[in-house]
Order: C-alpha cells, then sequence, then structure tokens
DNA sequence: CTCCCACTTTTGATATATCAATTATATCAT
DNA sequence: ATGATATAATTGATATATCAAAAGTGGGAG
C-alpha cells in the first residue's frame, strides 16, 4: 500500500520497524516469538519487502535474531542477555559522562541537573513501574548526557541499548525502589565538577546498581 | 543468479555485504561515492534486493550513509567522524580491559601475553604501513581482549567498530612508529594484574594514543 | 545571457511472482 | 507402535515489474 504522508513516516520500512519495535518493547510481541515475513505483511498489509528490511533492523539494534534460511524470531530475553546488555552500557555511559564532564557547555549542566532534581522527585515520590512518561523522562536524561560531550556516536549507541533495556523492562520484575536520594542529582554533579574520572567513578556505580539488582534476581531464581 | 554453494556465503545478501564492505575498506570505494543500487545490481550480477540489504547492513556498520527516498553513499571519513570512532572504542576499548581483567581464564592470559609480545617484536622491526598480515593480528588482538571477558556483545561492537577503523585508516597516512616498546605487552601485563581500574586505566592510555596522533594530524592540517 | 518551467531520465521504494530450503504431515515397513 | 521416508505446505531468498520522487535537460520568456 501506499505511505500515508500524515503519519510521519517517509517510507513502509520505517512504518514496520517502528510497529514491531513497539510491540515489541511493549511486550505484546514475546521473546522467542517467531516473526514470519508473510504473516507480518499480511497484518500490516505492506508487501514482504519493507517488512525484511526492518527486521534487518531491528536485528542490528537486537531485538531480533535470525539466521539464514532459518528465520527471524524476536530475541531472547535470559540472564546473559541482560547480563551482556549492561556491560555495555557501562562501557557507553561511563565515556558518555567523562566526555560530558570534559566538553558539555554550563548551560547544559545546568539543564541536566535541573531534569535530574525533578527525576529524583518523583522517583522518591514513588513513580508507578508501569509510568511511561517517567521512564521516558529518564531515558531522555540519560541521553542527554550522552549528548553534553558532543560525540553523536555515543548517543547513537546509548539510544540502541535504551531499546533493548525497556524489552528487558517488559520482562523482569523492574524495582526502581530503594534508590538513594539524589540518585541522578548527586551523578549530575560528579559530572559538573568537570573531573572526567570522577565522572566516570559515578556513572558506573549508576550503572552497577542495576547490574547488582539483576545478579540478586539471578542468585535468588537460581 | 544462484547461490554458488562453494564461496563459503549462504545468502546472496552476504555475498554482496563482503564484498562491498572490502571495497570500502580497502579504499577501492571512496568516501562519498554514491551508490545506486541498480548499478552495484548489474555488476554484482544480482537483483537490487541483496543489494539494498547489504546497504543496510552497511549503514548500520556506519561505513554507508543513507537518507530515505535519496540514497546510499560511501560514508565520509572527516576530522569529526575519526574522533567520534576513537571515543566509542575507547568507551568498549576500556570496559573490555575490566572485564578481561576480572574474568578471563589464566590460560587466556598467558595466550594474550604471548600474542601481545609477539606483535610488539613485529612493530619494533618497523612493519610496513600497508602489511595486512601484521594488521589484521593487531585487530584479533583487541577482539581477543574483547573476548576474554566473556561478554559477546563487548566483542561485537568491537567487531563492528574495528571495520570503521580499517576504512579511516584507508585515507589517512597511518603512524605506527614511533611506540613505546612493549606497548601491547605492557597493556596485557596490566590486564593479568586482575585488578580492572589498572586494566581500564592502561587501555585508556593505548587508544588515546591515537587521539593524539589524530589531534595533531588535524591542527597540523588546520 | 539567465532564470524558470515542462519534460525526460534516473533511481529509490515496494508490490508481485518464482524458486528453493525447511518444516510438517502422511505413509509405510519393521 | 516406532521410526524412516516420501510428499505436501510453509516460508525465506530473490528476480522482475511498477510506481513515484528526484535529478537532470532543453527550450522559451525576460
Amino acid at each position: 500500500m501506499d505511505t500515508n504522508p500524515s503519519d510521519g513516516f517517509a517510507t513502509l520500512n520505517e512504518r514496520v520497524y517502528a510497529t514491531l519495535q513497539a510491540d515489541i518493547l511493549a511486550g505484546r510481541l514475546a521473546p522467542g516469538t517467531r516473526l514470519v515475513r508473510r504473516e507480518l505483511a499480511k497484518r500490516l498489509e505492506v508487501s514482504p519487502i519493507p517488512v525484511t528490511e526492518a527486521l534487518l533492523r531491528l536485528e542490528s539494534d537486537g531485538l531480533v535474531e535470525s539466521a539464514p534460511m532459518y528465520g527471524a524470531r524476536v530475541a531472547a530475553v535470559s540472564a546473559a542477555t541482560m547480563l551482556d546488555h549492561l556491560v555495555l552500557r557501562e562501557a557507553i555511559e561511563c565515556q558518555a559522562a567523562r566526555e560530558c564532564a570534559a566538553n558539555a557547555s554550563e548551560t547544559t549542566l545546568r539543564a541536566l541537573a535541573e531534569e535530574a532534581a525533578r527525576i529524583d522527585a518523583v522517583m522518591r515520590a514513588g513513580a508507578d513501574p508501569d509510568d511511561r512518561a517517567h521512564d521516558q523522562a529518564h531515558g531522555a536524561l540519560h541521553l542527554a548526557i550522552a549528548a553534553g560531550g558532543g560525540h553523536p556516536g555515543l548517543q547513537r549507541e546509548l539510544q540502541r541499548l535504551w531499546f533493548r533495556r525497556q524489552m528487558h523492562q517488559a520482562w523482569v520484575t523492574a524495582t526502581d525502589r530503594g534508590l538513594p536520594p539524589g540518585w541522578h542529582a548527586g551523578l549530575v554533579a560528579a559530572i559538573a565538577t568537570r573531573d572526567p574520572a570522577r565522572a566516570e567513578a559515578h556513572m558506573r556505580f549508576h550503572v552497577r546498581w542495576n547490574t547488582a539488582r539483576h545478579q540478586e534476581r539471578v542468585e535468588g531464581a537460581g
């Protein structure tokens, strides 16, 4: 079918990509679900070609796994894949904190501090586990830190990783509770010292909190 | 045309991907070159579909840039893109060094040390700037460090980044000379201390050597 | 001579059709 | 009944065809 110019997608490829991504991130397509091109094409009322291309992009985002002459399925979620993701996120976010400390403008730092305080306030008030707006704001803050360093590549990588984080969150009980007060404000303050090592250390501690929660869950389930 | 089963590629998509990648990495396709699907399809004797898919994958590797309804071209190489790449590499490799220090087996560490010594010896002897085998071994060592931590995601990301590194090297005069003796042996020794902070610091210094060379070039060109 | 527009050409996006590999199912011998 | 095998149905890979956007081109108005 033709591309509806009013929906904001330039191509069908993009529309299919966005649709499938939303379905996976929201958990409407469970990990392991087979993604059959013709089926998806029929359901979305397009030909198999944009579907194929969208699946390829989702694969490079880590949301879909596939093998030649076998097909694609929604990527598995396991303790191992989550740990893998967290380690990668630690890499990117620690570097982002460094670069942000070194390069961000004073204006940017002020804006980050403000937003961090706002997010901490919502968290302390006890955000709903599935408060989309809050989670979205939280992600935006981390992205903004990555953007603050002025290196688009870091920002792009973190964006991709954040997709996988959202997917994981659909399949584990998120535990945002029990965070120290000023969790994000402290992080931004460390960045604002302009000391890369300090910014990195603080970010590492920040990301590792998630890793620790993850490992508790794994052991608890053992 | 049909897939030749003897060439090691399961699909035409893969073959086209490998061919174009090799052409870009070797500099046979210069940055900025327009990549017209039908042309490539005719030249490679396939239909436009595998070409489209291969271009999508190359785009996610950062070797190709494209926009909807505009087409693809070989990614630009500039001081900014190179710096972006180096920052990303610093992120991944520093984390890789940490994880390797924390998780690699003694056997792995011994093998890394051996290979590092070998590479340093070749470097000290003055490797040809375009000695493919040596460059390949050098890349393999870094990949092996990333693999040593036991997190496939880090390894995959570094592999992708290394492609961009190879591309950049086709367009700048590589300066492998002037490295301190034991450049890689020292790095692996730091990892073998099992102290993540120390491993990371050493790796950061290692990667930043490239960043510094890069910035010298930029200033020199100004 | 320059600028703008109608027209042609090129090329990206994608539907349809076809082939081949894989998987499911039915059949048969043991 | 069990397992192997032939056959049918499914589905991935990809060639061909079509449509539409964009880029290039020539001619006429100013």
